[in-house]
DNA sequence: TTACAGCATTAGAGCGCTCCAACCAATAGA
DNA sequence: TCTATTGGTTGGAGCGCTCTAATGCTGTAA
């Protein structure tokens, strides 16, 4: 249960402890026989570096600090993959602490990898105040992904949800879709973004934009279906606010004998792998999650090593991702035009 | 960017530095007068302890490494949330690596939180070797999770896979089926005790084991069930591997023109979010995933703790949770005692 | 021969902390 | 009065490593 140290290394391998720092470091300027001595000491001893001390040390850190909001949500799981391929190629690891949505519980995972000393901060998707943000950035370099920050001295990485809804719009509407809801998000992260290019598309299409709310669940999906046509204003097209969203809404649909997509078409957002499922096969906006990963990992590089100093806003392009679920609206059979249809008209509220 | 260190709280409080390290250790052998003025110093400088000088200083470690398989399985989250609650209640902080389901990638993460010197060692799942488990075992306590192991230094915690498996068969049994089949994991964790139970169960009841090779997938699910069409050989319930295999029997199912549960009746296994949402609504067997996290963390700290040297290992029973993807079979219409079918007839295969 | 590069190697200080032994009142017991 | 005892406080060594400056050692030029 004790591991052998550096000490331990040198002695075996009759050489100065110094001399196997700088091995273990690969320095150059090692000669090849002491070299392979050293190695093959710490080869028979089973000894590697101690993480810790080095960074005590050199008075710096290889590591990256990952806080993800909410571990449950597969969308984090790509974009922690993504900075996993950058830290590793730049020799940096990383460290993995969860917020699990909760403020308080986010605020001590923060803390706690920051007793850690890493070299940088990636926050994914937080829910603390900004101005706990603020204050970590005095301390050292930290990257927000999925959320924005007016702070100067964080980077952040988004997708262009205005641009994604849009995506979506342009889409029914190619269909021939004029009644199109959405199913809006609320306060959750990025609802705002999504909801305004909403209303811009429909707008930009002369169509009359229908807000309906509701949140980031299936549940509330559903609930909202319910409510849509209890009041008899059920369009011929959903956006939903997420993929979960729109799994709730397809089922509440289904429920009152509705079919997915002849009768009403659905669109989610974020290509989760449940939109991929085949029973699923729900037509979503995919955000390029990895690439939201690398970059941010690449953003915290740039910082970690001085290489500069103003904030960099990354906003990507999220693109669409058509399967089962959409389809050209079936009651008003019109020109056969595929793809095509007219976008000048304004659609009657039912 | 450069953080206060004890030297300055000590300074700024007019005491030792040791006098501060007691202090942040709330030694209850410092008067009160002094500790007060060492917090207020603290606060001011916005000193918080280096975690990594305390561990290397103290040659203890109030940290537990996890590492995860796969993030991008919500079912490890739930078992991450049951440690962190045991770890944090003992005064532990965790951090979390993963593997990618990649055996080198998971060695390199294994590596990375060893080289942190951590208290003690959780793997969910591995995929590595029993020999690189065994090794990190003569360093520090492992605990490994869904996986089984016969290395006495470490403690597993896994469900019992073949009470589930006989749980989902007798709620078909009791159902009225009789020709049930098994779509199997194959190579995957926990695959081999969920085949077993399904087989005893099955002959258990007098009725023949029908088991066909499949994987943890959708797409595999699906395919199996083709295979069954195509044979002439599908049986009137399922008891998938998974859930992700259930569900994409499901959509085979229903493309080929069949009803769930009506025509097939289908049993997931695992009870992920996935199998709740309403649109899937899927009959399952729920493993208690955030026991595990608290067993596995629970056993750790007593290794941690020196207060057990024999391994232990937990093996939680299952439940079954009965959603909308169950019926009794539809076409041989029999005995109406409802709930418990004749065990003791043999069901012809077709 | 001495001098001096140039290179490989090493001693030693120090990173921020803990922990032990020593210390210093202040009080209690003799 | 003198010695113990106790509770609070502190100096200093040391955890495993890095890093600087110094050292030894060759080989080559003067």
């Amino acid at each position: 249960m004790v591991r052998p140290t550096m000490e331990d290394v040198a002695l075996r391998a009759g050489v100065s402890r110094a001399l196997v720092s700088l091995v273990m470091r690969n320095s150059p300027k090692v000669s090849e026989a002491r070299r392979s001595a050293v190695l093959k000491a710490a080869e028979e001893l089973g000894y590697s570096p101690h993480a810790m001390a080095r960074s005590l040390a050199s008075r710096t850190s290889t590591v990256l600090g990952v806080m993800v909001s909410d571990l449950h949500n597969a969308f984090f799981a790509e974009v922690v993959d993504g900075i996993d391929e950058v830290a590793r190629e730049q020799g940096f690891d990383i460290i993995i602490n969860t917020g699990g949505r909760s403020p308080a519980r986010e605020r001590r995972a923060v803390e706690s990898l920051l007793s850690f000393r890493p070299a940088g901060l990636i926050l994914l998707s937080p829910v603390v105040p900004a101005t706990a943000i603020g204050k970590a950035a005095e301390q050292l370099p930290v990257v927000l992904v999925a959320r924005s920050s007016r702070v100067s001295t964080v980077d952040t990485v988004n997708d262009d949800g205005e641009q994604g809804a849009r995506l979506a719009i342009d889409h029914l509407v190619s269909l021939g879709h004029k009644r199109i809801a959405h199913l809006d998000g609320g306060e959750g992260t990025q609802a705002g973004p999504r909801r305004r290019g909403y209303v811009a598309a429909m707008e930009a299409h002369g169509l009359a934009p229908q807000i309906v709310s509701s949140e980031y669940t299936d549940v509330a999906g559903a609930r909202a279906i319910r409510s849509l046509i209890d009041s008899d204003s059920l369009p011929t097209a959903i956006l939903s606010c997420n993929d979960f969203n729109a799994v709730g809404a397809i089922s509440a649909l289904e429920d009152a004998g509705l079919r997915v997509p002849h009768d009403v078409s659905v669109v989610g957002y974020d290509n989760t792998s449940l939109a991929a499922l085949r029973h699923v096969s729900l037509t979503t906006i995919d955000q390029p999650r990895a690439e939201f990963g690398r970059l941010a990992a690449g953003a915290l590089l740039q910082r970690v090593r001085e290489e500069r100093t103003e904030p960099v806003r990354h906003l990507l392009n999220p693109s669409l991702v058509v399967r089962n679920t959409t389809a050209p609206p079936a009651t008003p059979r019109r020109s056969r035009r595929s793809g095509e249809a007219a976008t000048n008209k304004h659609g009657g509220l039912r």
